[in-house]
DNA sequence: TTGAAAGCGGTACCAA
DNA sequence: TTGGTACCGCTTTCAA
């Protein structure tokens, strides 16, 4: 591979030289200029952009780590993250921790020297997985994690306030006898979700143990759920899934066994992915605008990495709002804000 | 930030030592190992991945560049590819060309010194927007790329074969005006469906010069096209729409003037992404295993960076196979392959 | 087993 | 305007 010292040589010119040229500086006289870049040009030299960022240090990327690369929310989310990121000229460097704790830290570890920013979502929403020597040296901000995380700037959906939107609809869709499908153990949005949901059956209700049943964020814990509803015999007249991939896995298992949602029985979700308009009947879902999330931490990031004090105070959180459609009832489509 | 010089110092080694004990070479002593594994511990050390990739002439990273980064269709691909890659123990640094040749140009020129390996989807489909300089330097391995590219190795779809599939099954359910919605002009797989689509015609219909309308592989162009079929009161009794996205977005729009797929109108499309499966009716379609796609990409990608010379001989084509569902008949369910 | 030192491929400072 | 050169942080000979 060539080297700029062999593009100089051809040139017979010094690197300094030769870096300046190509580096677009302007103390360079055009006849040497385009000598280099004649050279430059015949020997196909493209730099290595490693060794530059070494000597620069910085190297004009954005690390983001997430704990799943599949699916619509960390397809949008990232689509989000790269039109700022892109827009800044800079490069996404793209890692994925596979759910574990120490995965995580394994792939942030790796990111050091690589990256001069990091986007983060911790897989239970905590910044702990994350090494304190990163945090200290590499600007950082959480995606979807909660206000607990100190001192780093986060960008988080209003989980708990979504909750309770989803559930005060279904309530005023006539729903008494209501269920909840939630979400990973550990994971803090899921936690906020289940806290919406009991706190508005207590308040709405007078429910102090509504039915919650376990799942894990991924279309399968509906289907299995909507089997043990038939199989159990459970009698509900509605359901608020965690997110929207269980309550379409949820629908669809249904419908096999006959029951409509929207008709038979009540469905929302968490999200809006874009799936939720597609399936029948459409998913009422709380709609969170994953796209601007992504975009907002990156915007907030960049806003850090050029020197700005950035706290949790600069956080943002999104509030989401309730989009109705035909997996419940329509009567307070007005209700939407 | 530490580096392994202030390790070193702190445990009263050289560097050398120090480098050594951290990557677990044997030649250390027990105390000596230890003295060192303490400092760097107490110190918070992490290794720089930029130097050290200098040094070592590698990075454990394998680029992927792709056109777009949204969508069900690069989720599965990535999602596909980062199976084997993690497996493999190495990271994936992911860049977006936004389409444009320019810009393809650009992000492949930055993974230079970044990246050991480097899977390209180029936006035509054609390896000419990749730099001379990297190919010669770096293993790579062209994703859903024709076998015209000359020497490097490719992973595609048998777009051309999957089309004709689609087309005879409309053939078979009894249409005889079949529109194609085209996908991009200068993209090759978009030509190879249309391709198929026309030589189904001409050879089982006699057609010569069927409607064609042009697309973009988006929704939105789906819904355009149904517009226009609407509006210009075009009598079809088909559509193959290029890929699954127009597809359902023209099932949508036809939906909303109250024309049923598969009652009304047959519709198939191309890909099989998730969401062909949750649309109503179910969209018939092509199926294609992306992800397989991308897993054996990144496994020969991987096979050619260990050495092994992989020309386009190894070249994997892959057979989509035919996906019957609601949007269209069901008389020959049993003829999948 | 350990240390000194030479790079890896650039950039940027200091002189000339 | 140019060239010489000292790094950036790490790995890896080569000697000791």
């Amino acid at each position: 591979m060539t080297t700029i010292r062999d593009v100089a040589k051809a040139a017979g010119v010094s690197v300094a030289t030769a870096s300046r040229a190509l580096n677009g500086m302007t103390n360079v006289t055009r006849p040497t200029r385009e000598r280099i870049e004649a050279a430059a040009r015949k020997l196909d030299y493209v730099p290595h952009s490693g060794a530059r960022s070494l000597t620069r240090q910085r190297t004009d990327t954005i690390g983001v780590v997430l704990p799943d690369l599949f699916g619509e929310f960390f397809s949008e989310m990232i689509r989000g993250i790269d039109l700022v990121v892109h827009a800044a000229g800079k490069t996404l460097l793209l890692g994925n921790m596979h759910g574990s704790a120490v995965e995580t830290g394994q792939a942030l570890r790796t990111m050091r020297g690589r990256v001069d920013g990091l986007l983060v979502m911790p897989p239970d929403s905590s910044a702990e997985t994350i090494p304190d020597a990163l945090l200290r040296d590499i600007p950082t901000v959480l995606l979807s994690a909660g206000a607990e995380n100190g001192t780093i700037p986060f960008v988080t959906v209003d989980n708990y306030a979504g909750a309770k939107l989803v559930t005060e609809h279904l309530i005023d869709c006539g729903a008494r006898r209501i269920l909840h499908l939630a979400g990973p153990q550990s994971n803090r949005d899921a936690g906020e979700r289940e806290r919406g949901f009991r706190d508005v059956l207590r308040a709405r209700l007078g429910q102090d143990e509504p039915l919650v049943l376990p799942g894990d964020f991924h279309e399968e814990a509906g289907r299995e759920a909507a089997r043990r509803l038939l199989h159990e015999e459970l009698e509900y007249d509605a359901v608020f899934a965690g997110n929207d991939m269980m309550a379409v896995g949820l629908m669809a298992e249904l419908r096999d066994a006959g029951i409509e949602a929207g008709r038979d029985i009540l469905v929302a979700g968490f999200d809006d992915i874009p799936l939720a308009r597609y399936v029948t009947p459409q998913l009422t879902t709380a709609h969170s605008d994953i796209m601007r999330l992504g975009s907002s931490a990156a915007r907030l990031l960049l806003q850090a990495m050029g020197g700005e004090q950035k706290g949790p105070t600069d956080s943002l959180v999104i509030k989401p709002t309730l989009a109705v459609r035909g997996s419940t009832c329509k009567i307070d489509r007005e209700k939407r804000d």
